[in-house]
DNA sequence: CTCGATCCCTGGACGC
DNA sequence: TGCGTCCAGGGATCGA
């Protein structure tokens, strides 16, 4: 499940795979993830992959029609477009020998000049792809949060601080911060001793400056493992992460919390599996009942 | 505007 | 062995 560590892992790998390459053609598949299908088969052809970068949860692979693979000079930045590439739940974007055996639920191919094809892959089709222009992608950028990691600490405070809805879903909400997803929220939170369900409202400035920190050292650790591999995650060499091994709550329900040995427990909330240690992260008191 | 529930999709786990 | 059911979850959408 590609959350941000997972992504900039796919990203970096792509950066040093296929920047600099062309592309000759484009094959779909299958393409009810794809904005406008019709737009990547019209103007990809021809266009340089000039750098591959993460936004969030995204992958950006910029493109530019001279393809001297510098950026450069010049004009032409008017022109330059994009590439977006969300993996969703399970999508995969990897190059390969052209000769190479397809896998299944492959549903786009992007013949390179070099003899191989870069193709995405995606069981569930929980991804998206899209070919927009600087304009559009610019539009479509706006509409998200800051980048967990470049966060400054006041800017995480006041954007939690602020909010009456489930710390949970907050760190959720790519409107909020752009990249956490669901093992990287329990994480944290667990990290920073703060139930699921308090609201960010509740937090004291403390807790928010706590959480940001573990936050961030939880999303470098797991860039440095190359992300989590929990059912199907592969990076860009299609090799997995090795994340997974320091989870502490993430898929432990019933087993002993790392600190203090009580019972791992998970309840949804925003429509998500929680876990969390009942005893490090105390539940919101309950308004009602009083004896 | 804010928040929460529902739905999309497929493969794997599990019960009988 | 096979069939049915449930669950995983990012994000779009809708209603309160």
């Amino acid at each position: 499940m590609p959350e941000l560590p997972e992504v900039e892992t796919v990203a970096r790998g792509l950066q040093k795979s296929v920047a600099g390459r062309r592309i000759l053609s484009v094959r779909l598949g299958k393409t009810d993830f794809i904005d406008d299908p019709a737009a990547l088969e019209r103007q990809l052809p021809g266009l340089w992959i000039e750098k591959v970068e993460r936004y969030g949860k995204f992958m950006l692979l910029r493109l530019s029609a001279r393809g001297d693979g510098r950026g450069d000079s010049g004009n032409g930045d008017a022109e330059a477009a994009s590439l977006l590439v969300h993996l969703g739940m399970t999508g995969q974007l990897a190059p390969c020998g052209a000769a190479e055996p397809c896998a299944k639920h492959t549903h786009v191919w992007f013949e390179l000049d070099d003899g191989r094809e870069l193709r995405y892959t995606d069981p569930r089709r929980f991804g998206r792809m899209a070919y927009l222009t600087a304009e559009l992608l610019a539009e479509e950028l706006t509409a998200f949060g800051a980048e967990p990691l470049l966060v400054s600490a006041e800017e995480f405070a006041s954007s939690i601080r602020s909010r009456k809805a489930h710390i949970k879903a907050l760190l959720l909400n790519q409107s909020v911060l752009r990249g956490v997803g669901n093992i990287y929220a329990d994480e944290s939170l667990w990290r920073a001793k703060i139930h699921p369900m308090r609201r960010g409202a509740e937090l004291s400035k403390k807790q928010a400056q706590v959480l940001r920190r573990v936050l961030q050292d939880v999303l470098r650790k797991a860039i440095v493992a190359r992300g989590s591999s929990i059912s199907d995650f592969l990076d860009a060499e299609g090799e997995p992460g090795e994340y997974q091994r320091h989870h502490r709550v993430y898929g432990r329900e019933g087993k002993r919390c790392f600190r203090c040995g009580t019972a791992i427990r998970r309840v949804i909330v925003a429509g998500r599996s929680s876990h969390f240690c009942p005893k490090c992260q105390p539940a919101p008191r309950s308004r009602k009942r009083r004896s």
